[in-house]
DNA sequence: TTGTAGGCGTTATCAC
DNA sequence: GTGATAACGCCTACAA
């Protein structure tokens, strides 16, 4: 029942907690007999050093924040999957947070991993955010943060991210080589910064072919909620414009409930019109009919992520100078049935 | 940069120590004068206390450790959802990890919360869990162990889980009231005890309906892979037994993946076969056909599991007996298209 | 090679 | 009402 701790072992084998924590730590300086003596009780005593303690004494918390919008998403489960795994290998353990998309709910939540005092933050901002006190207050205080999925263009550090520009111009690229005419967008809202690159994207693909960009045929959430958005947006384009032959939507969510929205009226995809998605979420490869979308790495995300943080704070430690790093995961498009 | 201490303020107030930590935590023998002074220079000097002294000292960590098989999974996920919210509610955060449905993983990382010293523990059991020793190892070093969903009979702790059983009945009884009259069952594995609830439940409906038990109508997952398991096992059973005219499985995941080699081989839903899901994740409302499947509450699983470890742990502070609780949330059916 | 002593920041006990 | 003092368990100069 009682923990065992460094001053037992002291006391039994007399010999002082100095030695026994260095030769527990496989330092040079104690003699092979005492350690062999000391390793062996150890072990039998089921010792195990308490991390509290030490924390207090170093500073470290083996310990790394991590704040998502939700986690009730198939990107972001996945993406913290590979954080959980990646991080568990180097010893470290995660504390996870959500936004909810609010503000005020994120700062709160980095002044609770602050008075944690965890080694470093793994953030995705939160749609609200613009402003940046509370991340640079982590920094002040010594804590390393790294933005993934959604950054911040505003806040100096390491980024783990896509080319939503690229990716989306591709997706919009590849529905116009494919010979339709007439593409709208669904998405198209001003944050996070995702959004605006795919909308770019979209425009950049539409004037790489000679096609003039309308304002009319971008659709933007109304709600927040993307089935739903989708599955209203969708009526809503359907009423206003009936020669549109294609729709890039930002999300594999928005764009479901686009294909909802025409299955239930009879329209056939892609006969009638195509849909693309964008992040590969393991549902568009199910719904009839198959989803297009862009793949967008997410585990990898994840483990990327926290090697990059883990880099930083071994830095840190050395007090070793480091350079922020833009990571840029590669997407590809996948095409199936709806295109 | 540097943390202010109670030190700090100590020295600044020219008051002691202890009277500035009873002033913060607003102990009632403090003058009302010098409390006022010392809670003014906190507040402006950002005083935080050092959550790490304070673990140390009062051997709280002010933290829960999660344990799930994995959470790329809609329903954990919500449920995560539901206790980190909940935690922060009672100001604990969470730390998560993933067993992958591996014992030793899960052995390890009940060594790992234990190491940290959360003040508690909540865990659904990989399918490979059957020893407790590692369960029975936290609670011997004062730990308390909540499990939920997927739980273990032989092991002597607060639960929160659904009735399998009654609500397997239920889904199989509606089939068979409906007029169904051969129905198989997907699933049926020996774990976890999920799974054989499930199938009780299954038999139950069928005896309750004067119907003779089949064993060979039981699809057991070859692969663990549930949506491939279903697909796989939809074709088996089609090659096997023409007269099927319902499928009872485990989860909606097969479900959907039964759904989507029926429809590859055009065979109407629920015309020719009822197709029958379990836990209601979001994509069940969005497949073609719309997957009729048991309700199961994620979200307020989570919460109530940590509200009941952390009344075992408010307890356990103040000496305080504590009756185990077990508590079964309530599901129930509902009904789409497939049926 | 081993041991001593002090400190990390907080809390709790017990005098004053 | 206030303050000295001793823990909590570990780490690390520095001394022996």
């Amino acid at each position: 029942m009682e923990k065992v701790t460094i001053n037992d072992l002291s006391k039994m084998l007399k010999v002082s907690k100095s030695t026994i924590s260095k030769a527990l730590k496989g330092y040079s300086d104690v003699s092979e007999k005492t350690r062999k003596r000391i390793v062996k009780l150890a072990k039998k005593l089921n010792y195990t050093p308490n991390s509290i303690a030490s924390s207090l004494k170093t500073h470290q918390t083996k310990t790394l924040g991590v704040i998502i919008p939700t986690i009730v998403h198939h990107f972001f489960s996945k993406v913290i999957d590979g954080m959980i795994c990646e991080a568990e290998k180097h010893g470290f353990l995660i504390i996870l947070l959500q936004s909810d998309e609010r503000f005020d709910l994120e700062v709160k939540q980095i002044n609770l991993l602050i008075q944690k005092q965890v080694d470093g933050i793994l953030i995705s901002v939160s749609n609200q955010t613009s402003a940046v006190v509370h991340l640079q207050n982590a920094i002040d205080k010594g804590i390393p943060v790294v933005m993934f999925d959604k950054v911040l263009k505003n806040f100096n550090c390491s980024k783990i991210i896509i080319d939503d520009k690229l990716a989306a111009f591709e997706a919009v690229d590849y529905l116009l080589n494919k010979g339709y005419k007439r593409i709208a967008h669904f998405g198209g809202m001003l944050t996070p910064q995702n959004s605006i690159d795919r909308l770019l994207g979209y425009k950049n693909a539409l004037k790489a072919h000679g096609i003039e960009y309308d304002q009319r045929l971008v659709y933007v959430n109304p709600n927040n909620d993307d089935f739903n958005d989708g599955f209203y947006n969708a009526k809503k384009m359907l009423e206003e414009h009936r020669d549109i032959d294609a729709i890039f939507a930002i999300t594999d969510s928005i764009a479901i409930g686009v294909l909802k929205y025409f299955e239930d009226k009879n329209i056939k995809v892609p006969e009638q019109i195509a849909v693309f998605g964008f992040s590969n979420w393991f549902m568009s490869s199910v719904i009839t009919p198959s989803l297009s979308t862009v793949n967008q790495p997410n585990f990898e995300m994840g483990s990327i992520a926290v090697n990059v943080l883990l880099d930083e704070i071994h830095c840190k430690e050395k007090n070793e100078a480091f350079a922020f790093k833009k990571i840029v995961l590669p997407t590809s498009l996948i095409i199936r049935k709806s295109t």
